[in-house]
DNA sequence: TTCCTATTGCGCAATCCAGTT
DNA sequence: AAACTGGATTGCGCAATAGGA
């Protein structure tokens, strides 16, 4: 098995998003496993503290100090030993949200890439301290630590983060860490782009069946590949379109499907564990079981979706909002800097040469430091 | 006809948002309208200069100088006599995208809201400065003016515009206009909330079908009623979910439905002006014609969703990104504001007062912006 | 008008996810 | 601990448009 695990302790006041997918079995349906079909091993997933849910408005100052971390919904360290679909949960409730670390926290992620059904869809970290290769949670033997073994407390930076990932996940995957270089915000970003074929990497391994039994596999083999073999002409076009796909498998990914049973029962799914004995699960179309439970469904349905839509017009909201306070926050500094300038030349003038201005300045600020000490604002020292 | 038109002139650097929703008539298959349905009237919506569309990083700095605007795609002043779907283009050019006006700019907008087709789902505007009731473009008689006619060039206080707003739609919808306070962001945000019944506003006009032949009708008749009519319990309790649904049809919404005929032709519109010949238009669901093109739909669905997954995590990070700016912003002014505070406290200090520290600055400044004048550099000084 | 691709709302089915038995 | 329940999500294909050439 080929472990990829990473530990990361983030700084007090980091960010983190985090968008795992699961491509899991949601499509199974469309296809039939074989036995090569790799079997999914554990998958540790821990965080330690103080997340603020995306739905939570993370990102809103006026609850800042709502520091509770909901374990249930992401248990501190979830180690199981059944499949992955069984271990899901916390990733899954991480999916697409974006959290705020407000202290101090350790990020844990270990996951067997072996197992397609969990691609690391989107990690994006900003600022991070440090990276620990033991793991005292997970049960499971990893590959020793392969040469960054940084056990202090230094930044990583981005360039040894990325090594980390590559080495850890031991895979062809040319993960890049990216630094966004937006002014003072070190966004890391972490991006994998390997050999696809297609725009629709996630699903490309599970879908691309169609009714017409014309179930063209796309030659999705090399997906995380680790044989280094060449990309395709395509591929390397279409990479640019695709973001941060991670940790995919290496070697076993050689699942076959045999077009797809278009009328009953898609439970063919790989029966190791939970042997229902229903496997035939004849559904009544016609019973009125099941148009209610269908109309309740198409309810839930729309009520999801106009909520996602909220979501998303929430989010550009957002956007606007930030880049309209941005905008003016820029005009204050310049302002200031102007006046400040303004103010030094007067020194100037008056023969006061700068270097003084300044360790005058020093002073004056050291001052004013020592005399927030004594007070409980939020921002001392 | 009940009219509902405004045209407001933008100040320079104003930003607006505009979200459109074009219900239309995407979900008449689900429905039959009768004769009752309100036969929509004209809709001119005309805007005249400097828009940036959402996909061309609206909000980056580095291509402020595109002041191009496509006409092709908002036409400057669209007037049509057709149904609504005639001229629904330059609104759902619009939809979903984030605009910036960087030049004074006139934008105005008038539909009848008899047309339930057309909801404006969203309308943000940034600092306008004046509201001119007399449309020069529109071909149609609208109500006069009702009161509040200040065609000067006076901005408008929240207050004003919303009253205005209410006025111009003579619905019973209790169009509220909120300033969301952030910071020094004059945002101004138009919403309306009217009685309805369920979380699917837009939809429900027109969905809400099944194919159970069960095809009850939600009690959204009082969408947009001007009848003053009150609003259930669970209207009241569920509009809080509900964002600026704006323009909806006052009293002629007794479209009715007639269940789904579920296996062939849906083309039961309303036959005014297009009445095409194929009224049968027999799809062959087992040719190859039909198979192929069903399978390149399937194909542009998965491409266009993909699209959206990603734009929708652009914007995610977008956020992250601007927060974190922000952050560093928000900064880097406090500290200014401090040395600044030290240097003034140093000139007290040596018994100059504040008022003539203050002066000083400003001729400083003012010499400074004439240095300026002469310069091209950007930050220079 | 005529083709094609791009979008969008919808229902279906398979899960996912919390709770309960 | 395992099975069961019922709403919430999500990938998908369908059909109706929208949009563009």
């Amino acid at each position: 098995l080929l472990l990829n695990f990473f530990r990361i302790k983030l700084a007090t006041n980091s960010k983190i998003i985090i968008s795992i997918k699961t491509a899991s079995y949601k499509q199974q349906r469309s296809y039939e496993l074989d036995t090569e079909w790799p079997v999914c091993s554990p998958v540790s997933i821990g965080m330690d503290s103080n997340f603020y849910d995306h739905h939570q408005s993370p990102l809103n100052n006026n609850n800042n100090n709502n520091n509770s971390f909901d374990t249930n919904k992401l248990s501190t360290t979830t180690t199981t030993t059944n499949r992955v679909t069984k271990c899901v949960s916390p990733l899954q409730s991480l999916v697409h949200s974006t959290t705020n670390i407000n202290n101090g926290s350790d990020v844990g992620i270990t996951t067997d890439l072996s197992s397609p059904e969990l691609t690391f869809d989107h990690i994006s970290i900003q600022q991070f301290i440090t990276n620990d290769q033991n793991d005292n949670n997970n049960h499971h033997h990893h590959p020793s630590p392969n040469n960054n073994n940084n056990n202090n407390n230094e930044p990583l930076d981005t360039e040894d983060f990325s090594t980390n990932i590559c080495n850890n996940s031991q895979q062809s995957t040319t993960a890049t860490a990216t630094t966004t270089t937006n002014n003072n915000n070190n966004n890391i970003f972490i991006s994998s782009s390997f050999g696809h074929t297609n725009n629709y990497i996630n699903d490309t391994r599970l879908t691309n069946t169609n009714n017409n039994g014309n179930n063209t596999r796309l030659s999705s083999i090399e997906l995380g590949d680790n044989s280094n073999q060449s990309i395709t002409q395509r591929s390397q076009h279409q990479q640019q379109h695709h973001h941060m796909i991670f940790g995919m498998n290496p070697s076993t990914t050689t699942a076959t499907h045999s077009g797809r049973n278009n009328n009953h029962n898609h439970n063919n799914r790989n029966n190791n564990n939970n042997n229902k004995n229903h496997s035939k699960k004849h559904v009544d179309k016609g019973s009125d079981e099941y148009k209610k439970r269908r109309e309740r469904n198409n309810i839930a349905v729309r009520k999801s979706r106009e909520k996602a839509k909220v979501r998303s017009r929430e989010t550009e909201k957002k956007v606007s909002q930030l880049a309209g306070e941005n905008e003016q926050l820029r005009k204050k500094v310049d302002s200031l800097n102007k006046e400040l300038n303004a103010l030094k030349s007067l020194f100037a003038n008056v023969g006061i040469p700068p270097e003084s201005v300044d360790s005058e300045i020093e002073k004056g600020l050291q001052m004013e430091s020592q005399q927030h000490m004594h007070s409980t604002n939020f921002q001392s020292m």
